[in-house]
RNA sequence: GGGGAUGUGGCGGAAUGGCAGACGCAGCAGACUCAAAAUCUGCCGGCAGCGAUGUCGUAAGGGUUCGAGUCCCUUCAUCCCCA
């Protein structure tokens, strides 16, 4: 029967009443836990992206289990977040109902897939069997000082009374209604992922990840090192004294300490809390404005080095801490409060947006460093150069400059070195429904107070208005809100926010290997067992946001006693994107969506997934074609083809190997020696041409000989199945059985590499004069450089190509080439 | 503005510093066919030549090397990240 979506399904239903590819726990010790980013089950269906992850990741564990590995392959639903919200928002439907009804039908569709998946391993992060350990977790980083509450601003959007999402803030507005958004102070929670910064940068060597992913996360880390610095503040000649009375001072970090002495003014984030406070009251009413209009614009925008600069004179001043120099301190937006310190030296002569500021204003431009070596050094000058003008530091390089005013501000006890990072602690609150809710509650008398683990998990109750109106919906819950505090028995409310969904998939690995365990989030042996994760695969879009919450997840896991790894994730591979057949990306307006399903029920499954395999460099991706699917077809009848042939051979036809024969195991080993290495590093689309190669020399030496080896073309047939068996399973199952083998083919281990059928008598070489090829002779394989030197300068065509000229070098490449360098 | 990636036939894409274009698509020719499709076989970068062959050719320009698509520098284009 020729291959189609009835062979997938005969061969899905034995695979899963045998339970063939279940985890054996008994085999731990050679477990290989490979494991694709699960999904986000907002659209009803699998796109391409979700094949192209899904189909290739299970087709490298395929062969890793005919390998020998015991694969543990899980696969789960990250199923809390916005777009089922805002879906319910718009039809009115309750994402629970959505949520679960498009899991059923991602869950059929991965099955068709044929993949290897592990259902009984399955996690749901909105159930409240997961989501309970998520507050778990929330508890444990609470008790261990990582999570903490304080004001911070957020995204606000006026119109639809909400707070937004980062991603849902788009040129600054509103993603759906595009009002312009602004900001809003919110007291939230927070993850101390700052206390793992260095951590989080050092171990980053240790992985087996993209280079470029690494560099993504570096920078997001942002570590420098530069300098604090103190300066005083002052104010109709007084010093300004802070709420107990202690003279207020401004502290700002810098990395260019040793441009100090060109200090001429200072400024503060506008929004900041000591900002309000350096304000006089003459100019309240200005800065208060100006503070407002910032506050609609992004960071982004804010700190934009093209932009016209903009700000406002607070009153005060700031008195340098070596000089004792008054200078004025302005409010302007391009410095951000929570965001280093919320302060920034000036130094206009020795920065650009300084520069543009001061020039903008009339303020001060003070040169201190001058060019080294009398390269121009027109203001702004902001390279390395010498000291001038900055007392007994004049004539130090920067390099010196740093270090020595850095050591006399150490001495004065006014500031000191420092390293700064840019990663800014995880902001976890979300004023919306469709997440697991915060455990903890506020009482009038005890303050916030966890809810204690064995009241686990606070469910999020269902019947919920959930449309927003400016306040998070679980506060509209008269039921949910209301409960008694657990120290002192009085009543007490919830806390009314739902944590970031990518608090729910920072752990979701962990859970896996133990997703059923009812009396702890997992068993620490069977988690110490089965993780790190060996090989992770997903887009490459979660460079730096979830990939490095579940790092910093798992480590505080491990500092807080539950499992002895350092990282989630070994080895990381991105898979491309898939374009539309336009080369343009995949979107309904362009109306250049694939639809898989279609292309599974007229090819199968198999032929889908090998053309994902054939048709694109896997980490590159690429525009889709129809004409490669059918290209795709056609090999798969080859292979077909080729199959049937064996079953009409006869018996006999034992020939005594010739050079036919010896071709054929040339091209098989040469195929499995290719295939194993090719697919081991992701590069399917090379196996697969290898495997096309195969088919191709059997085609060829059944045309080439009348009486054909039929044992000989037998085992080719079967190898070539095994090696074809990871990219089209249901197929090479069929044609397994159909050439009267035992089920299944895929506890057949991997073909194996004969070096003997790779060496070859004689090998074509080029013999090239000064680089370039003249012409290409046959020499012995094993014929050393003598040996090969002698039949080229015995050749009459070198002598042509000389032309004369004298041989001055001769450079032999074995196997590959002779280089005659003549002059 | 800074950092990174990519750039190879008509197309998708191959090439540990060692014969550029594997494998496939499209195209052309042949076989089979009344015919077409399917299938099978062969050809298939540009230019010149009937041909053997010559010559140019991996975004553009320079460099290192016996030898560069690959390494280095400059420029351009596209994409991504950060501002």
């Amino acid at each position: 029967m020729p291959y189609s979506v009835e062979i997938d399904r005969k061969w899905q239903k034995r695979w899963e009443d045998s339970r063939l590819y279940s985890f054996h726990p008994e085999h731990r010790d050679r477990k290989l836990y490979v494991l694709e980013m699960f999904s986000y089950p907002s659209g009803a269906k699998l796109h391409v992206g979700h094949w192209y992850n899904y189909a290739l990741t299970d087709s490298w564990a395929r062969m890793k289990r005919m390998q020998g590995y015991e694969v543990f392959q899980p696969m789960g639903f990250d199923a809390f977040g916005l777009p089922a919200e805002n879906y319910a928002i718009k039809t009115g439907i309750h994402p629970m109902d959505s949520t679960m009804a498009n899991i059923k039908t991602m869950e059929r569709q991965l099955r068709e897939m044929g993949g290897m998946f592990d259902w009984d391993h399955e996690v749901v992060t909105c159930t409240p069997e997961y989501y309970r350990w998520t507050q778990w977790i929330f508890l444990q980083l609470y008790k261990g000082g990582l999570a903490y509450r304080k004001n911070a601003p957020v995204n606000w959007c006026p119109q639809c009374n909400t707070v937004l999402a980062n991603e849902q803030v788009q040129d600054g507005t509103c993603e759906r209604c595009h009002t312009e958004a602004t900001k809003k102070n919110l007291t939230q929670w927070f993850f101390k992922i700052t206390d793992y910064a260095q951590e989080l940068l050092d171990c980053l060597e240790t992985l087996d990840w993209p280079e470029k992913t690494k560099k993504i996360q570096t920078n997001w880390i942002g570590r420098s090192e530069g300098a604090e610095i103190d300066f005083g503040t002052q104010r109709d000649g007084k010093p300004i004294l802070d709420e107990d009375g202690k003279p207020l001072s401004l502290r700002v970090f810098t990395t260019r300490a040793d441009t100090v002495f060109g200090v001429t003014y200072v400024v503060v984030a506008p929004e900041s809390e000591l900002c309000g406070r350096l304000t006089t009251p003459e100019n309240k009413a200005a800065v208060e404005a100006y503070r407002d209009a910032a506050r609609k614009e992004t960071d982004i925008e804010r700190m934009s080095t093209v932009r016209e600069k903009t700000g406002v004179f607070t009153g005060s001043y700031a008195v340098h801490p070596i000089t004792g120099d008054v200078v004025p301190v302005w409010a302007a937006d391009y410095v951000i409060a929570g965001y280093g310190t919320g302060v920034v030296m000036a130094v206009p002569a020795h920065d650009e947006r300084d520069f543009a500021f001061a020039t903008k204003f009339g303020l001060a431009v003070r040169r201190v460093i001058a060019a080294a070596h009398g390269e121009d050094d027109a203001l702004p000058f902001c390279e390395y150069g010498v000291l001038v003008d900055s007392g007994e530091h004049d004539g130090q390089t920067s390099e010196e400059g740093i270090a020595s005013i850095v050591a006399q501000l150490a001495a004065a006890g006014r500031g000191g070195s420092r390293i700064n990072y840019r990663l800014r602690d995880w902001l976890v609150s979300r004023q919306r429904y469709w997440g697991a809710p915060i455990p903890m509650v506020h009482c009038e008398h005890c303050g916030v107070v966890p809810v204690p683990e064995d009241q686990l998990p606070v469910l999020l109750p269902y019947d919920v208005e959930f449309r927003p109106d400016g306040d998070s919906p679980l506060k509209k819950s008269a039921a949910f809100m209301n409960t008694t505090c657990p120290q002192c028995g009085g009543p007490a409310l919830r806390d009314p926010d739902t944590l970031d969904t990518f608090v729910c998939s920072s752990w979701y690995q962990l859970r896996y290997p133990d997703n059923k365990n009812s009396e702890r989030i997992f068993d620490r042996g069977i988690v110490d067992a089965m993780c790190p994760v060996d090989k992770y695969v997903g887009g490459a879009e979660h460079a730096a946001m979830h990939l490095l919450y579940a790092r910093f997840v798992t480590k505080a896991l491990r500092d807080l006693g539950y499992l002895s790894f350092d990282e989630p994730f070994k080895s990381l591979v991105h898979q491309g994107q898939i374009l539309g057949p336009d080369g343009q990306r995949m979107s309904k307006s362009r109306g250049n969506t694939i639809s898989p399903d279609e292309y599974i029920s007229k090819y199968g499954s198999d032929v889908f997934r090998l053309y994902l395999a054939f048709g694109f460099a896997y980490t590159d991706g690429g525009p889709w074609s129809d004409d490669g699917v059918k290209a795709t077809a056609k090999f798969v009848s080859r292979v077909e083809k080729a199959v049937e042939d064996v079953r009409a051979d006869r018996k006999g036809g034992d020939r005594t190997p010739g050079p036919a024969e010896k071709d054929l195991l040339y091209a098989l080993h040469f195929a499995i020696r290719s295939v194993t290495l090719d697919a081991e590093r992701f590069q399917f689309n090379t196996s697969v041409a290898r495997m096309m190669e195969l088919v191709n020399a059997l085609y060829a030496y059944r045309s080439s000989v009348s009486d054909p080896d039929t044992r000989l073309v037998r085992s080719v047939v079967e190898d070539l199945l095994s090696l074809l068996a990871p990219f089209a399973p249901h197929f090479t199952e069929e044609m397994w059985e159909s050439l009267g083998n035992g089920y299944s083919l895929f506890d057949r281990a991997w073909p194996r590499v004969d070096p003997a059928a790779l060496v070859r008598d004689t090998v074509e070489i080029a013999v090239q004069v000064n680089g370039a090829v003249r012409y290409r002779m046959d020499v012995r394989s094993a014929a050393d450089e003598a040996e090969v030197r002698a039949a080229v300068e015995g050749d009459p065509r070198t002598a042509e190509a000389l032309a004369g000229r004298s041989l001055v070098k001769f450079i032999f490449v074995k196997g590959r080439l002779a280089n005659l360098v003549v002059r």
